[in-house]
DNA sequence: GTCGTTGCAAAAGTTTTGCACGTTA
DNA sequence: TAACGTGCAAAACTTTTGCAACGAC
């Protein structure tokens, strides 16, 4: 599955023929960066990364390219904890993990759910397109930091601030 | 289960105590708004709910009210599709539905999620503290609209900009 | 060459903060 | 009265927009 950068700059030539929007660098470069992110990144971050490919891309150009992705349904965007928007590139059917210290975001999938039939409540709403958990916890990482006790971004009870 | 507005103030004084918080006009109001709000109200929507009672209050207070309620759990941020935080007075286990057309909110448990276990990728994942579902659709009344071509708020496709 | 896209700068919208004054316990 | 909470104004932060210049097709 794994594709080499080449590969990928095909890829997207061919996607954005299909959807008939122009290829230039900075789409190039956002759209690579998106891709190979595993980390749900926010707008900010994609900035940051794809500068350091291309000094002069704007940060607004990134809002824009990734409104625009989004709309073509290339990539999701995804509303977490925080007030930030954040982008994920997997536009498969999927859930998501977040831990409650350092923010992670993991993917996960659950057929089971995805399969189950819903409440008669919520099949008495509407007319339902998507279903999503998001999970929440501690991941093993700041788990050990806080049984180690070096509470270095574990601040363990968020209730005494 | 329906209480006076007294009680409801009496009860906001027990809650304070409990939290050595002090009872303020504002926060007694903002609380009232609150938790009758059964719609998942953002910051500024509740300070248009608390003027009409409290002209003078002002916005930011609103915003720290809410986070110091926030903070003792009396009720709990939300972020679903837009950028907005929301407020939901339900600290019970629940779920929510969201209309993509209206931005309705509306909430719903589902016992079997709850009870299910995870995935061995999540419980592998690291301490989960809780699981939420959001279903996405297009909720009976904005399907009704659409289905009767008054369009007014349904713009079916979001994907034909 | 045309039209979509970019960069800049400015604006808009949400949320936070500093500070002096007012209110609660 | 001491500590906490409020209102005002300004700032911070994320995201959007107008416009002239540029670049892809």
């Amino acid at each position: 599955m794994k594709q080499s950068r080449n590969q990928k700059i095909e890829m997207f030539r061919t996607v954005c023929k299909e959807h008939a929007i122009k290829v230039t660098p900075q789409r190039l470069e956002i759209f690579l960066e998106v891709i190979s992110a595993n980390d749900h990144p926010s707008a900010e971050e994609i900035f940051r990364r794809v500068q350091k490919r291309l000094p002069t891309v704007s940060l607004d150009t990134v809002y824009r390219t990734l409104s625009t992705f989004d709309e073509q349904g290339l990539i999701a965007k995804v509303h977490f904890l925080d007030d930030k928007t954040r982008f994920d590139p997997n536009t498969q059917q999927h859930h998501h993990m977040s831990c409650i210290k350092c923010g992670s975001i993991t993917d996960f999938v659950w057929p089971e759910i995805d399969a189950m039939s819903l409440p008669s409540e919520v099949e008495g709403w509407g007319k339902v397109s998507d279903r999503h958990v998001l999970v929440r916890g501690v991941c093993s990482r700041c788990a050990d930091k806080i049984d180690r006790g070096d509470g270095k971004d574990a601040d363990t009870s968020p209730n005494d601030s």
